[in-house]
DNA sequence: TAATAAATTTAGACAAGCCTAAACTATTTT
DNA sequence: AAAATAGTTTAGGCTTGTCTAAATTTATTA
């Protein structure tokens, strides 16, 4: 059984280690956790002592497969979490993070499966990051054209491929920044443009092309 | 801003002094909470510190204004959450305890108003305990024969009138045992009997008299 | 490849919350 | 009212998770 704060290491440490796609080091995790890098090493040890992780001096650390399992049920009870403060308590997406982080550490048998039933078992939360099953299987959110997004389909802005910024103000100006969750709404099959929705207002581009 | 610990201690303090109507001692404290008397003292002094209760060496505590409000807050999260837990999520009411015990820690502007609206402000939790709204105050409750309970009116079986075993017998056989919750249904006013539920089964019964 | 810079670990401390054992108050008994 | 008992507090210590400052290792650069 995990404290807090170990947990807290762990999922940092797994984020860490998606995005860079190699073993977390000392100072990443002193920066996503908010503490000294003298703390960080502590806990590495006590985290390696309990299996959780694979730690070697001056090399970072990377997740057990225990670490992993461990790790994907915390984000899955985040996202959960989340869902559930946006949908059910009408909380915007932006004010749901810090709750969620403390509801994630709540200790129960099967909350996260009730959870997740009553939610009606979304895919998603409300920033658009996928949630694990109780598996720890998510589907993996890869870039793709907006234009490749089937009806009802979820996605992230998370790039253009045009630069021009004529193009760029224009996709600002109508609320299509970075980081931005559509879902499409409805494809018109005569000129492939899509109704999307923008996580609040509604609205209609024809678009080339974006990821 | 009160840590976990001390939430527990200031939750333990009202409850004893609710039931005891006089300051709590130190050793029913140190039982409500599971811990040494030596413990309880230290936490005491902390308390006392913040003015959260009044301390008096060797004579227990009371609770300040500050105290009391806190105390009601954190009692008003634990019920609405296990209200959550057993209408939402489908726990027994004797599964949710434990998980409100955590929830009820959670900080935040104002989930307990959220949470409230998004149960419809139920009254009781599934114990039968009334609820505090936001500003503390709530239905006392009060021992009422049950024959005097209106339609959709909710109760806890806390003793009988009559102490025939006979009659004792009859009522444990159908389950009407003591903390037993009940909500009257239905009344008919042929005979003044009543169709009551009993968190689980329905049954109907002519009952002279119980409280 | 030796010197310098950056990252990491070790050493020593501290607050919170708990413990045991010993000392102290208050209450009850005789 | 003195002695016995019950209840409470103090003293000293332990663990967790944090910190600063110093020492060490790795990486970079000239």
């Amino acid at each position: 059984m995990l404290t807090h704060a170990e947990e807290n290491y762990l999922k940092a440490i797994y984020k860490i280690g998606e995005t860079n796609n190699s073993a977390a080091q000392t100072t990443e995790i002193s920066v996503a956790i908010n503490t000294t890098t003298a703390s960080v090493t502590d806990m590495l040890k006590k985290l390696a002592e309990k299996k959780i992780v694979h730690y070697e001096k001056y090399h970072g650390v990377t997740l057990t497969d225990e670490g992993l399992l461990t790790a994907r049920a915390l984000i899955r009870k985040h996202r959960l979490w989340e869902v559930f403060l946006c949908e059910k308590l009408g909380y915007r997406w932006d004010e749901c993070h810090d709750m969620a982080e403390q509801l994630e550490h709540i200790r129960s048998e099967d909350l996260s499966e009730r959870l997740d039933s009553f939610l009606n078992y979304p895919q998603f939360d409300p920033h658009g990051d996928p949630i694990p099953d109780k598996n720890g299987v998510y589907a993996r959110r890869v870039q793709q054209p907006l234009n490749s997004l089937q009806i009802g389909e979820i996605g992230i802005v998370v790039g253009v491929c045009e630069n021009s910024s004529g193009f760029l103000q224009h996709l600002s100006r109508i609320g299509l920044g970075l980081g931005v969750v559509v879902s499409v709404i409805e494809v018109f099959p005569f000129d492939g443009s899509q109704k999307i929705k923008i996580h609040d207002t509604e609205t209609i581009l024809q678009i080339s092309r974006e990821v």
